[in-house]
DNA sequence: TGACAATAAGTGTTATAACACTTATAATCA
DNA sequence: TGATTATAAGTGTTATAACACTTATTGTCA
């Protein structure tokens, strides 16, 4: 085989192996990994990371709660169906909702003392695995990566 | 309210605003954006990015092609149902199969022309996408970024 | 002020993800 | 060699994600 031909079959067969292309399938599986472990962490608890998530932005809000709308912008990862998502954590007894805006397009969601009290039973957990899997990383690895990819959404918004 | 009560309050609202958990909560929000931006840069072509992972995969395969589970065990992130996922793929022309292997068990997929002709046209979208949201990190920084994800996977595994 | 535009929430529907379970073939070993 | 275990793939089913569309309420302005 020529070297032409073995270039042109690496080129073939990888034809981008950049560090750009390296650094977005890295970010791709480490979040993936990370999220698959953290939906098992919560399963027991009977929750999915997103509800996690919901429960973490109306724990923030208090008492006031927030429509359903500020919910969904405030999401980690973008979710088209927020009705539907708090009407399962309402079935759950985790969240509450009412049409008690003077603006009464909008209903307001709260987190509910069961839910609060779910989210205390999982601050220990969730601190336990943010230290684990990050911990190591130690405050000046932390900080640059924090860095990074702040610059990586910027340019994204840009 | 004294000092005590807006510290606990504090504490209630934001129980760990820890490096750890800012990394954790950045790393997924900017999988995420990325992740729905390569999907809609991707639907004007009719597949998801998990299916451009699989053709990625097969076309790195070569004319062997791979069994089910290599693909599935090759994937960014875990899919519990390659199946299916290679039914569709199947359907949509980009992927065949055969039971050709001696061991019966096996069910090898491939890459077809018509993949290969897709996956030729989205070499450009992809490696400016990756330019886009990764080239002005700078090569030392998307060295640092790779390292960073590295060593969380590490960890994460051992 | 009354039609029209804008905003917030919800609904209908299809496709996919996720999980447990089944079938088919091959390898192991008493 | 024949029963048993292991491995690969596929199937059945439910829940959720995703997208387009509808309804209800409010704001705007000719």
């Amino acid at each position: 085989m020529s070297p032409q031909q073995i270039l042109a079959e690496l080129k073939q067969t990888r034809p981008f192996s950049t560090l750009e292309e390296t650094a977005g399938v890295g970010l791709a599986r480490t979040a993936a990994i990370l999220d698959h472990a953290f939906s098992e962490a919560l399963r027991p608890h009977g929750i999915t990371p997103t509800q996690y998530n919901v429960l973490r932005i109306l724990r923030g809000a208090g008492p006031a709660g927030l429509c359903r709308n500020e919910v969904r912008d405030r999401l980690v990862a973008r979710v088209p169906d927020a009705t539907r998502l708090l009407d399962r954590m309402e079935d759950l007894g985790v969240v509450s909702r009412d049409r008690d805006n003077p603006d009464r397009r909008y209903v307001t969601a709260r987190i509910t003392p069961a839910g609060t009290k779910l989210l205390a039973e999982l601050d220990g957990l969730v601190l336990a695995l943010n230290r684990r899997w990050f911990g190591h990383l130690g405050p000046a690895g932390l900080t640059r990566l924090i860095e990074l990819l702040d610059e990586i959404r910027r340019a994204k918004s840009e």
